[in-house]
RNA sequence: GGGUGGUUAGCUCAGCUGGUUUAGAGCACCUGCCUUACAAGCAGGGGGUCAUAGGUUCGAAUCCUAUACUACCCACCA
């Protein structure tokens, strides 16, 4: 005998074992339709966490149900090198060692930094398996391995031939702690409390007149070059011109007018800084104003400051002494504290600081044009559709992508420097060649080139990623018949990082889309709707989850509340300090309870004996007409939802059917009383329901379905779920499936009468219908009666005219008699009556209004005016039977 | 400043192109059950003027307009 609960733990490593035996997982291209999904990259380093559990859930439901459907599924998994969350673990791994990285050569650096991933790289890969995702495993790429590398390389030159990609000096985005340049992107802007000081610049031969600035970094007043005002302002009209000395160091600098200059903010006059701010910089550009650069690259100020205390002190240090020495010097004339937004580096959290320097930068104009007629045209549909404004938005402001970064970890960039000439090809020989013709020099050496230092942004080789992994630069072979991919999903977080270019790269070397759709995932949050992160900590261990509730029962948690681009409220109370979860998670025990009800439905039906000579009785003919009807139903459903994407709806749907259709329903029909055996015919189309039951969850459920399909029948080696046919859809009698809901009622209805009158659940009794031609048809379909008996176990069913002494109710549209000895309470009884007729003849009333409404019949379609006119004979026969039954009162 | 979602039961959400018995589910709650598959269970029950105000329509939770609240995206802020 099987145990009473089920066990996820060995079963679920069992049957993966099993799959990957078989090599369910693994594609090769044949003559069948592909299905293609490629993995969004997790960080090489980084460990599972709720987001990437639910998006590679979503991913495995859609390849498993493509598989099962006959396609050529292929899930290619992979990790991304993660350059500056990487390049920032490693740094912080090798001072903890006593190493710094200024010390040791880039060469010992990646030495490091690849030990490191060869260490923990895959963990991720290793728990995706946990949760049951079916990757081909052999086809495990790595963003910078030497093949994605190349790629890499192939494209920057590619670009830069175009005309796309171009080096320039430009105000960027400073990471001061991982000392390199961010894209856009990569900043993330946040309301933070700051001051605001408001500064005296003297006059030039004055002490007493100047003007006052407003400005929240008064340690780069060092870097101004001038001061500016409003054309217009009357205040400061007679000091243009003019010049006024900087705070503390008392170097002269000019007053000008420019449109630019607020009048209402601050004290409208505005110090410019064009080394540390994007609009100093523009109007530095316009009055010919020098750059002074007050910065270091690690974020301390350096000799232009001038005061010695100052030099090589840390920003924040610096922003606090000024605060003194401004005060000291008499030019501090107010501090105001305000709200405003600071960009932080998305990676490393640190304050960003705009800065002028000399990068590498794609040119995006181009690229962006096609890739927006992609998604407004339909090429590459979006669920959820909204999302197109947002990507429409960004594609049509969107700015040069910065793609040098000043790291290490990453592809380093194709580009050799001779003097004042830039090479920038595949490799060196040939950047040694194109140094040889253009300098006229053949005796020019690989040695006298130098070879840019930098690397490319992450994000520049996980845009190639649906070409790349399947070699896409190198040969035709693989791309020809995988790509485009058919669906990528991912969270909408980095629709611009990632899924906009990912979009541009697919129609610029492959000149068509990457994926057909793109499904958006919403962010798993707390309880608190914060978006889970390991920053916060509020996130619980990925790894506890699945062994406390299953794979399957974590996988319908997440799953059962997540619909597409919809956030997911995942509450489930952990202790913050162990990641333990204290109590349990709803969703996900929702999940293991279901698993639980499956097995015991297995339990139930393989403890039945089977009887080959047995007649089919009656009831079990209805039953098996009846969820027949059922499951056709729930198919052609399963196949319109995901069509449309619609997971969650999907995954709601089927846990109805099996555990109210199936169990509490057919199975309460079917099964025979206590030690009988039941009838081989019903028994076969009870193993053929269960099996077709489990083929249409499993690509939610993989593990408890398979371990199912393996307990319901003796199989051949081979015949596993995971491979087994897609049940197809077909039609169903929808009327039949209504008379059933009338039946469903009945059962209710009467269980309720026993609810009310205290009567034992399974007491024998006798429930008469009143004679009617519509009681008499509906008791005439086959096994109706008997199956009804059985359900409210009723001695006896009868049609007659009959009234005796009990109860009375209506379902559908006829009274019925549960007859009984007891006493009832005859006030509670016309109350209830009471109740139920005011509820009928309002809804009667509100039907005979609408079709009593001569433009209702005439402009609404023939099918919405007859049913209304059933609606409204069913409610008036109901109505009549109600007062009949309150006459008694 | 520009834009996008959301607002339906105590909580989390379905309700897709307006009509399918004057709103559904899960969890929570109440009542009764250790009934022979399952107490990780079974049978029942209560609970919503669908944010507000207008409008379109024969008919609105559903479409339109405005307002409020809420979440988020982009840009900019000396």
């Amino acid at each position: 005998m099987l145990p009473k609960q089920y066990s996820s733990a060995e079963t679920e490593q069992n049957w993966y074992a099993h799959w990957m035996r078989h090599g369910y997982f693994r594609s090769v291209p044949d003559d069948r339709e592909p299905f293609t999904v490629v993995i969004p990259p997790p960080n090489v380093t980084g460990v599972l966490h709720m987001g990437h559990m639910l998006n590679n859930t979503i991913q495995d439901i859609l390849v498993r149900k493509a598989r099962m459907e006959g396609k050529n599924a292929c899930w290619v998994p992979g990790t991304d090198h993660a350059s500056i969350a990487t390049e920032a673990k490693v740094v912080a791994m090798l001072r903890e060692k006593g190493i710094r990285k200024a010390d040791i050569t880039r060469e010992e650096f990646l030495e490091h930094a690849f030990a490191w991933k060869d260490k923990y790289g895959g963990i991720i890969l290793e728990q995706l398996k946990t949760l049951g995702a079916s990757c081909d495993w052999d086809r495990t790429r790595f963003t910078m391995e030497p093949k994605l590398s190349a790629a890499v390389v192939r494209v920057f030159v590619d670009l830069y031939k175009k005309g796309k990609l171009y080096r320039a000096h430009r105000m960027v985005n400073w990471d001061v702690e991982a000392k390199t340049v961010l894209s856009n992107e990569e900043v993330v802007y946040h309301e933070e409390q700051a001051q605001l000081f408001h500064v005296l610049y003297r006059l030039e031969g004055s002490e007493t007149e100047g003007i006052v600035i407003a400005t929240q970094r008064p340690e780069t007043i060092f870097a101004d070059v001038a001061v500016a005002v409003n054309p217009s302002d009357e205040r400061y009209a007679h000091l243009v011109g003019k010049r006024v000395r900087i705070p503390l160091i008392d170097r002269p600098v000019p007053v000008i007018a420019d449109d630019y200059v607020d009048q209402a903010f601050g004290t409208g006059a505005l110090k410019i800084t064009p080394a540390h701010d994007q609009n100093d910089y523009a109007i530095g550009q316009r009055f010919g104003l020098e750059v002074i650069d007050v910065l270091n690259e690690d974020g301390t100020l350096n000799e232009h400051a001038v005061l010695p205390e100052l030099i090589g002190k840390d920003r924040f240090v610096a922003r606090k002494m000024m605060k003194g020495l401004l005060d000291a010097s008499g030019t501090l004339v107010k501090l105001e504290d305000y709200r405003t937004n600071i960009g932080r580096s998305e990676r490393t959290n640190t304050v960003v600081e705009p800065r002028l320097s000399l990068q590498w930068f794609v040119d995006m104009n181009t690229l962006a044009k096609q890739a927006l007629d992609a998604v407004e045209g339909g090429e590459v549909k979006f669920y959820p559709d909204h999302y197109r404004n947002m990507y429409r938005h960004w594609m049509s402001n969107i700015r040069d992508w910065c793609v040098s970064r000043q790291l290490w970890w990453g592809q380093r960039i194709p580009a050799w420097y001779y003097g004042e000439h830039v090479f920038v090809e595949e490799t060196a020989e040939v950047a040694l060649e194109s140094a040889r013709k253009a300098t006229g020099n053949p005796a020019l050496q690989i040695s006298d080139l130098r070879q840019e230092e930098d690397v490319v942004d992450t994000w520049f080789s996980s845009w190639l990623w649906p070409i790349s992994v399947f070699d896409g630069f190198e040969n035709e072979k693989e791309v020809a018949y995988y790509y485009p991919t058919s669906v990528l999903v991912t969270g909408w977080d980095i629709i611009f990082f990632w899924v906009a270019r990912m979009i541009m790269a697919g129609y610029e070397w492959r000149g068509e889309r990457p994926f057909e759709h793109v499904y958006f995932t919403g962010m798993v949050r707390d309880q608190y709707r914060r978006k889970m992160s390991k920053s916060l900590g509020n996130s619980p261990d990925s790894m506890e989850l699945l062994h406390k509730y299953g794979a399957d029962g974590v996988r319908f948690g997440l799953l059962s509340s997540s619909p597409a681009g919809g956030d997911l409220v995942f509450d489930a109370p952990f202790d913050k300090a162990t990641k333990q979860i204290i109590n349990e998670s709803a969703l996900c025990e929702q999940g293991r309870n279901f698993c639980n009800k499956l097995w015991n439905a297995l339990r139930l039906v393989k403890g039945w004996t089977v009887s080959e000579d047995l007649p089919v009785p009656a009831a079990n003919l209805y039953a098996v007409r009846w969820f027949e009807e059922s499951l056709e139903r729930r198919i052609a459903e399963q196949h319109e939802l995901f069509a449309e994407y619609r997971l969650s709806e999907a995954l709601k749907s089927l846990y109805t059917f099996i555990w109210d259709d199936f169990c509490s329903w057919y199975l309460e029909m079917v099964k025979p009383d206590y030690e009988q055996p039941i009838d081989a015919a019903t028994y076969a189309a009870t193993l053929r329901f269960f099996e077709r039951s489990m083929q249409l969850l499993h690509p939610f459920m993989p593990f408890v379905t398979e371990e199912i399909w393996h307990r319901l029948r003796e199989r051949r080696e081979g015949d596993d779920c995971i491979v087994s046919r897609y049940p197809a859809a077909a039609d169903f009698d929808k009327a039949f499936l209504y008379q059933g809901d009338i039946a469903k009622d009945l059962v209710a209805k009467v269980r309720e009468a026993r609810n009310n009158h205290q009567l034992k659940p399974r007491d024998p009794l006798m429930l008469v219908a009143k004679d009617s031609p519509s009681a008499r048809s509906f008791f005439a379909i086959e096994g109706l009666r008997e199956t009804i008996q059985k359900l409210a176990f009723l001695e006896k069913l009868e049609i007659s005219d009959a009234e005796p002494q009990g109860t009375s109710f209506v379902a559908g549209t006829e009274k019925y008699f549960l007859a009984f000895e007891k006493a009832v309470d005859a006030e509670a009884e016309k109350e209830k009556l009471l109740k139920e007729l005011e509820h009928a003849r309002s809804f009667v009333a509100s039907v005979q209004a609408k079709l009593s409404n001569e433009k209702f019949v005439g402009s609404a379609p023939a099918a919405v005016a007859d049913n209304e006119r059933k609606k409204l004979s069913d409610g008036q026969a109901r109505l009549a039977i109600l007062e009949e039954m309150l006459n008694k009162y």
